[in-house]
RNA sequence: GUGAGCGUAGCUCAGUUGGUUAGAGUCCCGGAUUGUGAUUCCGGUUGUCGUGGGUUCGAGUCCCAUCGCUCACCCCA
């Protein structure tokens, strides 16, 4: 057992139960997408180191230890994406499809970053990202926040809240960057050592320290606010009436900064209570400046993110432990004539759009029953040396144990309509929970 | 990168101040019923006590090292 090979850390398996409750998630998501208009776009993993050190920024922590980087065969230096929005303006820039034109795109997948793991964070995780191209105005920062409370909605997400704020321009950000840095340097002498250390990588991080002993340095720090140009300012008061006129809650943060260096204006984070210290659940924000920066046309943009593991975790977390997908029928064969039929038996019955789990590696009755029970098929099918010998076949009702025998070619409509009666049964059901 | 906690059966865990042959539940298998599951009863298999070294007459238990996992810091989804 010692020598047996394990995962490599912060890379988990993610078993059946689990995934059931993903594909919860993603096709939930999936609707929500569609019903705004955006569509699937697929991107590689890898890309050049150099196109995350010039969006993300070279002085972040992500790219300054949190890449996997390695050089490959020619010496090219490559990096598995730590996040996915450099990604796809890459892709666009390089397939053209930025150019004077708006586009909503999504994408889905793993992104890896070289963390120490911990509850809710790990180093392959998965995001769903949302990214909106060519629209400067704040009707679609409103439109991505609506879509994320449709999706908690959709879910059953309750207890979410919003944090959102305004970084303004590139150029009003720097300036306000300057000013911070001076006014910091003259309290250089009270600074904690985390603070010290952002002084020059990330300055802005420091109004975030939780240190009860920065607050009043930081209460007494110059205002960001105070610091946006006009157009900023408007755009950002526009999106909380958006917000306001739509009913959706939000919480004007303006110590939430975010650890990428192209956000500009609108910035916003979901977050939860219920999942230890890792409480973002979706954040994302407009990054108008990205695109010319990596070489495309100047292109207005938003986008944002939102962990799968995280709000798989949720979903988890507030019950109902939902069955995945369940045969229809459990075939049961006994004896060797059975089991020579029952293969193709079974065939047909899945040409009928039947889901069919057919006993393998033999058995006794007994132990058939048992894996028919465990399959979690509503019928057991049992095909025997009596049913062989007329051509029928009997059926258990494995929830009440009630069993009776029917000709092998009334199955098919006998599953088909117990099948059908189930779900009518399973809607009124829904109807009656509204 | 830093700190703390934990590594005993496939899984969840108990194991007293160091003392004989390391236990329970669950899971799995068989039987009660040679063609009836889930429930019940009876029986059975589960092990490098993470690994290596040390102390001791004797180590799952104490010490050291090492690896792994978990949580937290930093940061982030």
């Amino acid at each position: 057992m010692s020598k047996a090979i394990q995962a490599v850390r912060g890379m988990n398996d993610l078993l059946p139960e689990v995934v059931e409750r993903w594909q919860r998630i993603e096709a939930g998501a999936r609707d929500v997408l569609h019903a705004y208009g955006y569509r699937e776009i697929r991107l590689p993993i890898l890309e050049k180191s150099e196109l995350f050190a010039r969006s993300i920024g070279s002085q972040t922590d992500i790219v300054e230890k949190e890449m996997y980087s390695f050089e490959d065969r020619h010496g090219e230096n490559l990096t598995l994406r730590p996040e996915g929005t450099a990604g796809c303006v890459r892709a666009g820039i390089e397939n053209g499809f930025l150019h004077n034109q708006i586009q909503r795109l999504w994408y889905a997948g793993p992104m890896f970053r070289h963390e120490r793991p911990q509850k809710g964070r790990y180093r392959q995780f998965h995001q769903i990202g949302v990214e909106a191209f060519g629209i400067e105005s704040a009707d679609l920062d409103a439109e991505l926040i609506f879509m994320c409370v449709r999706l908690w909605r959709a879910l059953g997400f309750d207890g979410l809240t919003l944090q959102l704020n305004s970084l303004g321009t590139l150029e009003c950000r720097a300036a306000y960057r300057r000013e911070l840095v001076h006014y910091l340097e003259t309290q250089r002498g009270k600074l904690d050592e985390d603070s010290l250390r952002r002084l020059d990588r990330n300055p802005l991080r420091i109004l975030d320290s939780k240190n009860p002993a920065m607050q009043e340095i930081i209460a007494a720090a110059p205002d960001l606010f105070e610091h946006l140009d006009d157009a900023s300012r408007a755009h950002f008061e526009r999106l909380g009436d958006y917000l306001r006129q739509a009913g959706v809650a939000f919480t004007v943060n303006p110590r939430l900064v975010r650890g990428l260096d192209y956000y500009t204006r609108t910035v916003f984070e979901w977050t939860t209570d219920r999942l230890g210290a890792q409480s973002a659940v979706g954040a994302g924000g407009r990054y108008d400046g990205l695109v010319e920066q990596l070489g495309g046309r100047p292109t207005p943009a938003a986008g944002f993110a939102i962990g799968l593991e995280r709000l798989a975790e949720l979903l988890a977390l507030q019950g109902g432990s939902h069955q995945g997908v369940r045969p229809h029928g459990y075939l049961v064969l006994l004896g060797e004539e059975a089991e020579r039929q029952g293969l193709s038996l079974a065939e047909r019955l899945r040409d009928a759009g039947l889901r069919i789990e057919c006993n393998g590696g033999g058995g006794g009755l007994k132990t058939q029953l048992k894996r028919a029970d465990r399959s979690g098929a509503r019928h057991a099918l049992l095909l025997g040396e009596d049913e062989v010998r007329n051509a029928s076949i009997t059926i258990k009702d494995l929830r009440d144990g009630a069993q009776r025998s029917i000709a092998q070619n009334e199955l098919i409509d006998f599953l088909l309509g117990s099948n059908l009666k189930n779900k009518e049964d399973k809607a009124t059901a829904d109807e009656r929970r509204r």
